[in-house]
DNA sequence: TTGACATGATACCAGAAGGTACCCCATTAA
DNA sequence: TTAATGGGGTACCTTCTGGTATCATGTCAA
């Protein structure tokens, strides 16, 4: 067995990669997109308990795609602002490497050619 | 329960996204990033039997990343160019829920400053 | 044709994941 | 103080997922 890709070992990457990996994750993310929620707001949005929301929730933070404040007996749960940047740093890795793979591939193919 | 959001509930998109959250699965990515390999060759780097690391190939076909071409009785993986586009694509959609948003609460404040 | 080899397919298993039910704690309002 | 409400935690169930083992299929070479 090789040694895996750096990218790819790198746990906090994983756990935001599962986190986007359910749809209604993804739902939650786009609702507080548009504003701040408590739980009990957020679950009301969706056809299941408030524990299921929670849980979501909860990976989400595992995330770092979401943070949460208390205030009172409320918590309110925010958009962590660049949340997404694990996953978009991986995908312009990825490219990179594909990139490349490619400019590799076009000269090899006109080194053939001359 | 509401309707959710057209992105999350876009089949392909899912696709994509659970392909991307195994971390052998993205490994794979690299590896084929870098050249086009058989089944066996890309078994070989990966301490695991050959049906788990074609599950995994169907995996991300089924996500539209890679594709597969028959050549003899061997079989070669090649990375789909624009596979990541569900994903850049969903990216950017939400950041544009996301930067609405912060747009809007800018302009309250300063509402709130006069 | 026969054997070797790369792949495909299926059954099976253990653990993770998504969900519910239920109970407890903290805070707020009457 | 008491009741209602928002949230946390745990136990439990079912399904999905990643993995193995095993056998079948197709293709190439002798």
């Amino acid at each position: 067995m090789n040694t895996p890709h750096p990218p790819s070992a790198n746990a906090p990457l994983q756990r935001s990669f599962r986190a986007l990996a359910d749809p209604t994750r993804r739902d939650i993310l786009m609702l507080l997109a548009q504003r701040d929620m408590t739980i009990a707001e957020v679950a009301e949005n969706f056809d299941m308990t408030r524990a299921a929301v929670k849980k979501h929730l909860t990976i989400l933070r595992d995330g770092g795609l979401i943070a949460t404040q208390a205030q009172g007996r409320s918590k309110i749960n925010t958009l962590t602002p660049d949340g997404l940047r694990p996953i978009t740093d991986w995908v312009s890795y990825f490219d990179t490497f594909w990139d490349q793979r490619l400019t590799a591939l076009k000269d090899s193919i006109e080194k053939d050619m001359q």
